[in-house]
DNA sequence: ACACATTTGTGCAAAAAAGCACAAATCGTC
DNA sequence: GACGATTTGTGCTTTTTTGCACAAATGTGT
């Protein structure tokens, strides 16, 4: 679980954006893309609430932390409210990603072009199978892809320092991520996505998301079996 | 999200375990697995709690709710409790899957092998491009493959009946994402593991979870960019 | 200028989740 | 069989999250 985002800072200041409101202002910034691609120019929070699927009452809540964008009577700007969220959440640039494990997942990930239009782009690809090093692999997908090369596991920490990456992705097995991990943070980077199905153990100041595919269907099949009783 | 766990049943039972406990299920199955297979035979909830990355007064109260299984003074035995796990989430018996949306990310996870050996088998490939349909997909990982055939969506209703698919996955874009569903639930399918960045409306009693990987990395980066500061 | 329809922002209440602390139960030892 | 060392199970407290309801602010029409 990643660190609270109430957790002090430097200079003594409290973030008040709650976990909760963090973990959903990704949908509604995505909505809000959706709308300004569809050339929508105001929105109110009960059909911005539709499309991200929650309680209209919530989202306002939720925005009113980041400022008082709305305007009352009227609804939000498209456009302005979608920057708002971008600044707050640093997507005005992007962020560099090295992916650790071109495996199936991998190359999944590192094939996807959704990332680039989110505020990632994948920076370096490294894997420790001999047979991987050097090949190249397409990034992004038509229009502005791009070919990596994949580096040696014992190159990580070049790689990082050369590439700068600031978030790292382990799609490796199991059985080879918390190695992977320590060696990313010694490298520099504290924020990890991790698809590898264990926890990772990670000093303080490194924020671990953990995407677990095998979990999500655990949890399904057991509200399925509840249903069929 | 999810229907709530709590939600009343048909007899009017009311589900004790909250849906934070059965997110945290899956992990402790799965540590516990893990000890299986190395031969330990007890477990403390300290242990088991440092493994899974929770803490060991939580982990209890989570156990807790599925009954008495540890023994004071003691721990829990591990085989037992792995079980009683895997009863109360229904991981004892094989869950069928289809997949919808046979791409990146749709092939990634029908490749993947970490499925069968945790409840789920895929049974059924569906996807609308006339250039994948009819082609066949290895299915699992060494020793266990089975070679799939990619069906045409216009079977979607077939298949799901035919193979008796209890679980669907859509790995779809977005654009298609919301008529997959509705043609799943229409065909008896009441959960849903959605990757696509998109809210799904299903009516009530149909489960969706979302997996959305450009979220978690924006959310990773809000607090990436805190740091900075 | 004023009444009226909207829609935001928010104080407060309710519910859910997490954390604490310790009594109760068990084991090994003397 | 009593005693001390463990470790579970759980009542209680605190924190977090969600939900409700409405005053405050804005635009519109007359
Ligand atoms: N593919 C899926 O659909 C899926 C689903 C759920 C979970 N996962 C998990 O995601 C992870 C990756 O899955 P996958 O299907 O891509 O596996 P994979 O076996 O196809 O790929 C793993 C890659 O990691 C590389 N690797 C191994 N050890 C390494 C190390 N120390 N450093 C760098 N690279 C290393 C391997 O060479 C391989 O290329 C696994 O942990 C898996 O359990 C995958
Ligand atoms: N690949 C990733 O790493 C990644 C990451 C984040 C999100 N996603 C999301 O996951 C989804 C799938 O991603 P992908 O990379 O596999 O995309 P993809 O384009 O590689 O694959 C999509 C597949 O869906 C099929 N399809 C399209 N419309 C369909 C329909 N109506 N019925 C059945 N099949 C249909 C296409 O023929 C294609 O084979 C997308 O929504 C994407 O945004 C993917």
């Amino acid at each position: 679980m990643p660190s609270k985002s109430t957790s002090s800072f430097k200079d003594g200041r409290i973030s008040k954006i709650s976990e909760a409101t963090i973990s959903r202002l990704p949908a509604y910034y995505r909505a809000l893309t959706q709308l300004a691609d569809s050339a929508q120019v105001r929105v109110s929070s009960e059909e911005l609430a539709a499309i991200t699927g929650v309680s209209s009452a919530m989202l306002r809540k939720d925005l009113s932390h980041l400022g008082s964008y709305g305007t009352r009577g009227v609804g939000y700007e498209v456009e302005f409210l979608r920057y708002q969220i971008s600044r707050e959440m640093g997507l005005n640039h992007d962020w560099p990603v090295v992916i650790v494990g071109v495996g199936n997942l991998g190359r999944a990930l590192a094939h996807y072009g959704g990332f680039g239009s989110r505020g990632f782009r994948v920076v370096a690809l490294v894997d420790s199978d001999q047979t991987l090093i050097g090949t190249k692999v397409k990034c992004g997908a038509e229009g502005k892809t791009v070919d990596l090369l994949v580096h040696a596991l014992s190159d990580l920490e070049d790689v990082i320092k050369e590439t700068n990456a600031r978030l790292g992705v382990v799609a490796t097995p199991a059985e080879s991520a918390q190695g992977v991990s320590d060696r990313l943070v010694k490298a520099g980077i504290r924020s990890i996505l991790n698809f590898a199905p264990i926890h990772l153990s990670v000093p303080d100041g490194v924020d671990v998301r953990k995407v677990d595919l095998a979990s999500e269907l655990q949890i399904l099949a057991f509200h399925e079996q509840r249903k069929a009783v």
